[in-house]
DNA sequence: CATTGTGTGC
């Protein structure tokens, strides 16, 4: 006897003479004929069936799911396989389930069928820490003959790939699922789209989309999401436009990847329109939407909206917690970031890694070490794992408060293998600290990893090139061109009046460019002025009322007065888009600018600007 | 027998 089986009649023996419990009766109850009208239907075994669903279906626990279990295994029936599906289906995929136990059910089921194969597909692809088990039960499924897959085979397992990001996995299901004319259903589709999507070929995503011919919300939203994903905005933005077009209301998960759109593009005139369309348009502002809202309006430098936002919030779980954290710590706000973390403690909600980038990312802003390493031992305190990133903020905190030695001596005893990014932080911070000698040894091991990055070659460059050490630049150039590596010009955008401008470095096409870099120099200046290290990222404009706001008119103007703001409210004032992406506090006032003086000095005389399709996002007349 | 799309990060 199997031990399973075994261990089951024990339990219903024991449990059967001891408990009374409502599982039990019903089970009683199952075994009972049940008396039937000769012309009703459904048959008197679909009707059992219905009931034996049912029952399984509203088990309290898995204590209760043995019960049923063992009383099939006592009074085996004609359903008997019908049940221990429904047990696999409930084992495997309720959240009061326990999926090893579906695995042992699977596992001496004599001949599972497809139903069966499916649910512990899907059941092993909602563990917490997702692997590539369910792709190999499918394999197992398809290599041995056991069952036919299905749509819902393929659906399943696609969702399964996409989690993991298993392309070439995901691609031969494609086309298997092709070949056997699975793909023409709906679900297979939008799988097809999300699983693409997710793995970041959005090409690929773009044409089974494109193939798609019945559309549905979810389709659409997976697409969006897609583009909003990869930092496409302008691509997401448009879908957006066209889905209602074609007359598709979206709902609040499509609004999400809407809304981080907007954040990734730094647009807050077009996050502000799309805030003022979901309260229009009703939908429900739930806990990723707010989350997605907070985000929005702290990457776009509305930090008090963001505020709004998140004490408006009737449940904050760790992530609502930590995007306002971090939103605050990249405003320069240390003091309210590190309050926000206390009361997110007093809430009993348990931080995560990136709660404690914001935590660090704060402490790194105002210098504070002592506290940064405090709450590196708070972190452990509550067992969280620190990612590579947070390993990155200690980096970089330690780098800024001029301990060099000590964020060297880090790095090089950190558990997990220090990726290029930490080596490149650790390399800037060389730099802040004037310490070439150290800075060379950080380079040689950063190139050794990632020879393919023309950032690492630049900063190498620029450091000998401020040393006047110019043997050492033209290798570095020579270096570099060995690797077959190409310069690709930085870029960042800005929403000004509704409309988004890319700039890139290396074009001035710019109908403004005059004005445009006499603003940024005399930015450049004004931090200087103000002791800011010109090392990180931009900042421009401050968000005013919005009586101000109307008054800025011309782009020019509007800049000007944004840059101006700065010299005011130094603290507060935030804005611009780092490659489309991030914006940084105002500690910090120059990245994009120095950015692209280090690339320009051995790139170029100048710096230059590209004026990307003025107009194509403009939410005044775009929609 | 049942499916698919969402948020925070150096």
């Amino acid at each position: 006897m199997p031990p399973l089986t075994h261990y089951c009649l024990q339990y219903l023996h024991t449990h059967n003479t001891t408990t009374q419990s409502h599982t039990l009766s019903t089970l009683r109850n199952l075994a009972t004929p049940i008396t039937y009208p000769t012309h009703s239907f459904p048959s008197p075994r679909q009707l059992l069936e219905h009931r034996i669903a049912s029952l399984i279906q509203q088990c309290p626990n898995m204590r209760a799911l043995r019960q049923i279990h063992a009383h099939f295994l006592k009074f085996p029936s004609p359903s008997s396989s019908f049940a221990l599906s429904k047990l696999i289906a409930f084992a495997a995929l309720s959240d009061r389930g326990d999926i090893g136990y579906a695995r042992r059910l699977f596992d001496e089921m004599p001949r599972p069928n497809v139903f069966s194969w499916n649910c512990m597909i899907r059941g092993c692809s909602l563990v917490p820490n997702p692997s590539k088990e369910p792709i190999l039960l499918y394999k197992k499924m398809v290599a041995r003959g056991f069952a036919n897959p299905n749509s819902f085979t393929v659906a399943f397992v696609l969702k399964a790939c996409s989690v993991v990001s298993a392309l070439s996995e995901g691609r031969q299901i494609h086309c298997r699922a092709f070949r056997h004319g699975l793909d023409s259903s709906p679900f297979v589709q939008t799988g097809l789209v999300n699983f693409y999507a997710k793995c970041e070929e959005i090409a690929l995503a773009r044409s089974v989309f494109d193939e798609t011919p019945e559309r549905n919300l979810v389709a659409w939203s997976a697409m969006i999401s897609g583009y909003s994903r990869i930092g496409l905005v302008i691509e997401a933005l448009g879908l957006f436009r066209e889905m209602q077009e074609v007359g598709i209301d979206p709902d609040e998960v499509t609004m999400v990847s809407v809304i981080s759109a907007c954040a990734r593009a730094g647009a807050l005139d077009l996050g502000r329109w799309v805030h003022a369309f979901i309260d229009r348009k009703r939908i429900t502002v739930d806990l990723e939407l707010s989350t997605a809202l907070i985000d929005m309006y702290a990457k776009c430098g509305a930090i008090e909206k963001a505020r709004k936002v998140f004490d408006e919030m009737e449940v904050r779980d760790a992530q609502a917690w930590s995007s306002m954290i971090v939103g605050l710590a990249i405003h320069g706000l240390v003091e309210d970031a590190l309050e926000l973390f206390s009361k997110m403690l007093e809430s009993k909600v348990k931080p995560n890694h990136v709660t404690f980038i914001g935590v660090l990312l704060a402490c790194a802003h105002s210098g504070l070490v002592d506290d940064g390493r405090r709450f590196w031992s708070t972190m452990q305190e509550f067992g969280v794992e620190p990612s590579m990133e947070v390993y990155g903020c200690m980096v970089d905190l330690l780098c800024r408060s001029g301990l060099l030695d000590e964020a060297y001596s880090f790095v090089t005893t950190m558990p997990i293998l220090p990726n290029s990014i930490i080596w490149r932080t650790l390399l800037v911070g060389c730099r802040n600290n004037n310490n070439l000698d150290k800075a060379e040894l950080v380079a040689n091991k950063l190139l050794e990893i990632e020879p393919l990055n023309a950032e690492n070659y630049v900063l190498l460059s620029n450091l000998y090139a401020s040393s006047s050490q110019w043997e050492k630049v033209s290798f570095m150039r020579k270096k570099m061109k060995g690797h077959g590596v190409k310069i690709v010009p930085g870029s960042s955008s800005i929403e000004i009046n509704g409309f988004l401008h890319k700039f890139v470095v290396g074009d001035d096409s710019h109908p403004e460019i005059r004005e445009i870099r006499k603003v940024l120099r005399d930015i450049a200046e004004l931090a200087r002025k103000a002791g800011h290290k010109p090392w990180t990222s931009a900042v421009l404009h401050d968000v005013g009322e919005e009586e101000k706001e109307e008054a800025l008119v011309e782009h020019s103007e509007r800049l000007a007065i944004a840059f101006g703001l700065l010299k005011i409210k130094a603290p507060n004032v935030i804005r611009v888009v780092k490659n489309l992406r991030f914006c940084a506090d105002c500690h910090e006032v120059t990245k994009i600018i120095s950015k692209a003086y280090e690339r320009e000095i051995i790139v170029r005389d100048r710096i230059r600007f590209h004026h990307f399709v003025k107009g194509t996002c403009s939410c005044k007349d775009f929609w």
